[in-house]
DNA sequence: TTCATTGATGCGATAAGGTTATCACAGCAT
DNA sequence: ATGCTGTGATAACCTTATCGCATCAATGAA
C-alpha cells in the first residue's frame, strides 16, 4: 500500500523508454530490480499500470493517467528539497517582526523595500507595539526580531544598537528663538512642551527627561500628544514646543520652525533585539541591511 | 540527497508531537528507528530541521517551513494512488471517443450526457468522422471506441450492434402518397431521392441502395445533400423525397410531412466498435449507457 | 532453424532499516 | 545531595528488502 519515491521514479523511466532494460540503464540497476519494483508498484497500486507484451511495453489506461502526473509529483518534492535548504539559508520562510511606530516614522519604510528585495520569498509578519511590549514578545520566541528604542532588563533577548537620531525642537513661527541657527537646550527651560504619554514611546520619553536633567531644568509638560502631527499642529498653535527627530523636520508646516539643537543634542537610539537563542536566518540577512548605529 | 515518503512521514509525525517517543509510538516504531530516520532527512536536506533540546523538541526555521508544505505533499501522493486505482476501474481518465454526424443526431447527445453525469472525471476527447475513417483510428488505438453506422472488415476491431433506427420518408405535403399512413417501399420506385452523398454516410447509403433493391427497384437519386435539414428543405421545394429516420420525424417543417415506411423497413443500424485488445476501463462504462440494440 | 531481444524468476550476497540495551543529560521530588 | 523520570543519541545485533547474477520462456528477425 506504500508507494515510495523510488518506485515512481522508476515507473517514469519505464514509461519513458516504454523498454524495461533501457529504463533500467538509465536508473543505474540491472532489468531484473526494475522488473521487480514495477511489480511492487503495481501492487501497492493494485491495478496493473503496464501491459507486458513480448515485444515491449504499453502503458494501461491507469498507467497512463499515473504517467500524466508522476512528473508533477516528482518535481514538487524536488521542489520541497530546494526550498526547504534555502529556508535554511534565510531565503524563504517566515520573519516575524516588531517595529515601534517612531521606527515605522523614521528609516524603517525604506528597510523594509530593501528587506522585501533582498527576501523576495520570504513572508513577512509585521507588528507594531511599544517597545516594551515587544521585547517582551522577542523573549517569548513569539518575534523572530523586533526593532525598539528602549531596551529594559528582559532576560533572553539581546540587543544591537542600530541608529541614533539626534532631536531637534518645534517652534512656533513667532517665537523669539526661531532667529539662532542652533538652540542650546537649556534656553527652553521655561518652555511648555507636548510630548507623548510614556506608555507611547517610553523610550522618547525617557531620553527627554534626563537630557533635560543634564541641562538643569524638569521640562514643564502641559499637554501629551498621541502623534507627531498632532504634537506639530499643537505647537502651531500656541499651545507650547515640542521635539522631533531631524530627519522628520519636513513635518513642520505652517506656523511651526524646526530647530537643530546645540550639543549635547538629546538622542533617540534604535536597538534590534533577537532572542538568545534565535535561529531564524533571516534575522542574520536582516541585520545585513540596517542603518549603522553610527 | 533522495527525500523518501517515509522520511517526510516521520518528520511530520515528530513535528506534530514535538516528541520522538510519542511519534515513534504513532508510527509503530521504536524511538532509536525514527531518530536515525531524522538524521537522515536532516542529511538529505543538507540542514538541521529540529534542535534537540534535552527536554524536548523545536523545530528550526527551515523545519517549520518543511512541515507547512509535508501535509500537502503526502495528500497529493495519497491523492495520486487513490485516483488511480479509481483510473484503473475507468473512474478518472481519458476517453477517446469517435463518433458519425448521424449518431450526434440522434441518441448519442443523451447518452455524452448520461456518460458525463455517471464518470464525471473522465475527460471526453470526441471526434466526428465517417464511420470507415472511424473504424481505422480505432483499429489504431487511437480512439478507444467509436460509434458507426457501417462495419466493415477492418483487422483489429471487435464491433457490436447497439441500435437500430427505422427509416421513414420525408414527402412534400402536396404528394398524393400522404393521405396512407404507412408507405409500402415499391410505391417509391418512380420517384427521386435526395440523397446523402456515399462518403458522407455510406452505411446509410448502403442500407437504401440494398433495401430499395429488394423492394424491386433501383432509387433514382436527383440530389445529394449535405445535411438532413437541407434534404428536408429540398424536398419542401418539390425537387424529390428523402429518407429520415423515424426519431428525427420532427425535422419536418412547413410544406413537408413524414411518413414512416411498411415492412420490411429499412433500418439505420448503429455499432459499437472498439479495439480487439483494448483495455480502457471507460469503454466498459460506456457500454452500460448504451441504448439496447433492440 | 538459429539468434537476438523482450520481460520474468530463483538464488545468494549485501545494504538498509529495525529492535534491544544502554548512555548522557536535564528537571523534579525527595 | 540523591534518586527518579523523561528526553534524544548511540552501539550492537538481527531481519528484511533490495540488488546483481545467471537463467528462463516467449517472441520476432535473419
Amino acid at each position: 500500500m506504500n508507494l515510495e519515491l523510488r518506485l515512481l521514479k522508476s515507473f517514469q523511466a519505464v514509461a519513458d523508454h516504454l523498454n524495461f532494460r533501457r529504463a533500467a540503464e538509465e536508473l543505474h540497476l540491472t532489468q531484473p530490480a526494475l522488473s521487480r519494483q514495477i511489480q511492487q508498484l503495481e501492487e501497492a497500486i493494485g491495478k496493473p499500470l503496464l501491459d507486458r507484451d513480448r515485444r515491449g511495453v504499453t502503458l494501461t489506461h491507469a498507467g497512463r493517467f499515473l504517467y500524466e502526473r508522476v512528473a508533477g509529483l516528482l518535481h514538487d518534492v524536488a521542489t520541497l528539497a530546494k526550498e526547504t535548504r534555502e529556508a535554511a539559508n534565510g531565503g524563504r520562510g517566515t520573519l516575524a517582526l516588531g517595529y515601534t511606530e517612531s521606527a515605522m516614522a523614521s528609516f524603517l519604510p525604506s528597510l523594509l523595500r530593501n528587506l522585501r528585495r533582498r527576501l523576495p520569498n520570504v513572508s513577512l509578519q509585521l507588528r507594531q507595539e511599544h517597545s516594551e511590549q515587544l521585547a517582551r514578545e522577542v523573549s517569548l520566541r513569539r518575534l523572530d526580531a523586533a526593532i525598539i528604542s528602549l531596551v529594559g532588563q528582559v532576560p533572553g533577548i539581546i540587543s544591537a544598537p542600530i541608529a541614533t537620531e539626534a532631536l531637534g525642537i518645534v517652534l512656533p513661527d513667532h517665537h523669539p528663538l526661531t532667529v539662532k541657527k542652533e538652540i542650546p537646550l537649556p534656553a527652553l527651560a521655561k518652555e511648555h512642551f507636548i510630548l507623548f504619554p510614556y506608555q507611547v514611546n517610553p523610550g522618547l520619553f525617557s531620553r527627554i527627561m534626563s537630557s533635560c536633567q543634564n541641562a538643569g531644568f524638569v521640562p514643564n509638560v502641559i499637554e501629551e500628544a498621541q502623534s507627531r502631527i498632532l504634537a506639530v499642529n499643537m505647537v502651531a498653535a500656541g499651545l507650547g514646543v515640542t521635539f522631533l527627530s531631524e530627519n522628520l523636520a519636513y513635518y513642520c508646516g505652517q506656523g511651526t520652525v524646526f530647530k537643530p539643537l546645540k550639543k549635547p543634542k538629546p538622542l533617540m537610539q534604535y536597538y534590534l533585539v533577537e532572542p538568545a537563542n534565535g535561529e531564524n536566518p533571516c534575522v542574520a540577512e536582516l541585520k545585513k541591511l540596517l542603518p549603522s548605529p553610527a
